[in-house]
DNA sequence: AATGAATGAGCCTTCATTCAT
DNA sequence: CATGAATGAAGGCTCATTCAT
């Protein structure tokens, strides 16, 4: 039928495949006969979807950005403070961090996995990370609404690092102490 | 004869020829012919001496911890505040991205190849991290002499993660922006 | 075109190939490398038709079986009688050893080879034997009518031990003696 | 001191290390680190004990070869009958097969893993079960007096090949049932 | 005697990708 | 659009043996 835009939903269903492999057992040491077989298909077929394994892996990491970005808003509430809700942020962390089993962040992961910085991959995990990096500072210039844009800028920033430190560090110790520490801290940070 | 000091043995050799290869192109990606190629020794060689790969993978990761720890003690100074020491750990951070050209932690990017949080590897990952915090909490009880010991450890967290962050996100931005951020911030956050 | 069969694909002629490498040198002593060069494929394209080297020796075992089996029953006679028959294995068993050189029989020699009782290969070998004692016992039975059937089965297993001891000895031996002495015990046996 | 004849227990040592080994997991995949790394010794001081890892299997079946011997006949008794000592060899069958958890006899095992019938394990092998036999011919003549010497020899290589079948077939079936049937058989075949 | 580093061919298996059908 | 055979380099690792110390 014309406007067609849907694409194939074996592609998609490829990249679901994927998507939990790739996460639990990381993007290089998942091959592509281990797709494959889940799927159900042969060889060719999955090169008639994907034109390489990278290809996959970039879709992998967009639906991810897409999926996970839509998890943290849905913790959000535009009704509440921007207070509130970056202090929910952590409880949303907290949340996902015990139900995905300490296995950390997708895009951390695969920048540890992609050496070569220019790389497709690399672009996409720096595009998802400046994405969240702006989120935090959206809600910090809302909350220090007194200061200057620079000065909201910058707590923004230090939320993000303290949210990316306690993000790998609670995948390292496999314990959600280090999203509680950070939690508190910016209880008291963000002065009432 | 003279001066032939004999430091390195060819464990020590290949131990420093895997740990250059591991940090730049990852523990998973680089194979053990790799190594053998550029010692320039049999295969059976190499096992002789290690007696699997994930056993040169936890020489790397001691070794490393040994002179990465030795790097981060030299930027300190016991006659120096601890304020002024804590800030030094970011001059620090700062000056290695920019030497290891923003390759970032080799415990932080194993952690990621390794899934298995009870494997060996982990284990070393997690005592280098530990170690980290320890000494930041070490220098932040310094710090907040007039507080509890609780409240001293729970700032050396805060520090401890900030710094995870930043080293992070520098390694992704490939950029020191977070690693000044997060000094500046704590700069402040320890108020002289 | 015309005639072209295309009986054997190339999973039965990797088989092919493998059968005779395994059975002149033993399950064990033949490495992948031999038959793939042999048949002039690549490692891959053997992994491809078979996953595992196991599942090729079943594959020879399998077909061995067959082959075998009906290497026997074209020695035997319906119309003759049973001693005759009888009598018979033993010829074919002469001809077989002259002709295999001395090699014996696979699935004995394979049962040597694989300790764990469990595995598929040490199934493959038990059916195998299972179904020459079983037709030793239906020819026994026939001979001794007049007997019970618990008798026909006894000299049945002792006409197939007698058959497999000959079989091992002339292996060692390389001569037809132990053959043909079974054979004459079992004719003065069988009394007529 | 002089006419010191025995030889370094090391050496036995080693056979007896590596006699369990190629017993239980056959000859060639035993391997020499396994042996040595069980020994505690070195791999040059395992090869100025042995020339090679052949030397080593021929020592293994020397050693096999007087030791199981003795084990057959300790199990006989000159005072008694040949009848009742032919009787005996299978009770010692059954007991020695249940002993070895049904692994069968080292010589049969061995002479499915070496194809070359002039190498020296081969000819060790030949030496066994040629003993063997004719120690069955020895107890049948001294049975059938009344009859020739060939009757006797004759009667003593069917004997020996019952018992090769039965041996063979009880390691396959894992199961004395064919050590029995064997030895009832004779039980009738040698009329009191 | 004893050591253990060194050899290099070999082990079985998997890799991402291509292409004729 | 789907198949799966084909590639050949690479994966980690073991083999029996030698030899300088």
């Amino acid at each position: 039928m014309a406007g067609e835009t849907k694409t194939s939903s074996k592609r998609d269903e490829l990249v679901d495949i994927a998507s939990a492999l790739f996460y639990e057992q990381g993007y290089g040491a998942t091959g592509i006969k281990q797709i494959i077989d889940l799927a159900g298909i042969a060889k060719g077929t999955f090169y008639s979807h994907f034109k390489s394994k990278e290809e996959l892996g970039l879709a992998w990491l967009r639906k991810r950005h897409t999926v996970w970005t839509s998890w943290l808003e849905a913790g959000l509430d535009s009704n509440k403070s921007a207070r509130s809700n970056l202090i929910s942020i952590f409880d949303f962390l907290e949340r996902w961090m015990l139900e995905c089993d300490f296995r950390g962040c997708a895009f951390l992961n695969t920048l540890a996995e992609v050496p070569d910085p220019e790389s497709p991959m690399r672009l996409e995990i720096l595009n998802h990370k400046r994405g969240l990096q702006e989120r935090f500072q959206e809600l910090t210039t809302a909350h220090f609404t007194g200061q200057s844009n620079a000065y909201g800028k910058q707590k923004g920033t230090i939320l993000f690092l303290l949210f990316e430190g306690a993000l790998i560090e609670s995948q390292n110790y496999r314990d959600a102490a280090p999203i509680l520490s950070a939690q508190k801290e910016i209880k008291t940070f963000l002065a009432t």
